[in-house]
DNA sequence: TTATCTGCAAACATTTTGCAGCGAG
DNA sequence: CTCGCTGCAAAATGTTTGCAGATAA
């Protein structure tokens, strides 16, 4: 037993579907969602399956993964290996990912003015985008 | 009845309560643990009305809300009227409250600078203090 | 073949709500 | 006296899990 089981990801035409519907969408969508617009486009899947295969994508990097207000999680796919944050319209759902030098330099400056280490967080901003603003 | 109601909040022991044990607590709390902690003081309010004065003392700005890793909804007193973001100890959940002109700063330059307006943030910095990290 | 994945339904945890009675103002 | 608040339990959500059967490798 001196292997974690490398616990080889099974390619399933259910995982991929739920791959394949996130690399087209846009915006943060939720496992519920998800699951309904696959049942939309006649791809029944069953919804405990699109949970298992979003928890396994985020686990794997693929997809980014936020927590709505309301407590549900969002997923939506990733176009950045790197470290990013978002910028969703809270309108249309349209988010951009934005990389944050000035950010994380400032999330050092504060951690060790206070004796922090090893800091983690957490950013997402959500506003208007042009398109909906007007 | 030109007027929407008011709504007069009623002082309540069972409101104190909360409000009391809030106060006294430095860290970050979910509602299911602040209705435990009463209870362990032999002070008895019922699990809804521990929620909803909750709601009502975030609503009125008088404690700061956040949302856990795990989706619950994390409670704990304000210091400071003014806005504010956490920089919270992993270990021992010692909060601080920091100001964050900086972050700020960088939020409208990015916002402006993808069309976005009215954008609203989240933020919240998760590392060990002084203390725990030895 | 065989270990993993799927689907369904039951289980879960957290938060909300309906309603009768209590209590602050 | 009144209307809001409380408590209890039931309901609603969103997500997870157990199991038997299907299936990729």
């Amino acid at each position: 037993m001196s292997s974690t089981s490398p616990s080889k990801t099974r390619s399933t035409w259910q995982r991929q579907a739920v791959a394949d519907l996130l690399a087209r969408t846009e915006s943060f969508r939720s496992a519920q969602q998800i699951h309904a617009a696959l049942d939309a486009e006649g791809t029944r899947v069953g919804l405990a399956t699109v949970y298992r295969n979003l928890q396994s994508l985020a686990d794997a990097g693929l997809v980014d993964q936020v927590r709505s207000d309301d407590g549900e999680v969002l997923y939506r796919h990733c176009d950045d290996d790197k470290h990013h944050h978002h910028l969703v319209c809270r309108e249309c759902g349209t988010t951009v990912e934005i990389a944050g030098d000035a950010f994380e330099t400032w999330v050092n400056t504060v951690s060790t003015e206070h004796g922090f280490t090893d800091v983690s967080h957490t950013v997402e901003l959500f506003g208007l985008c042009g398109a909906c603003s007007v």
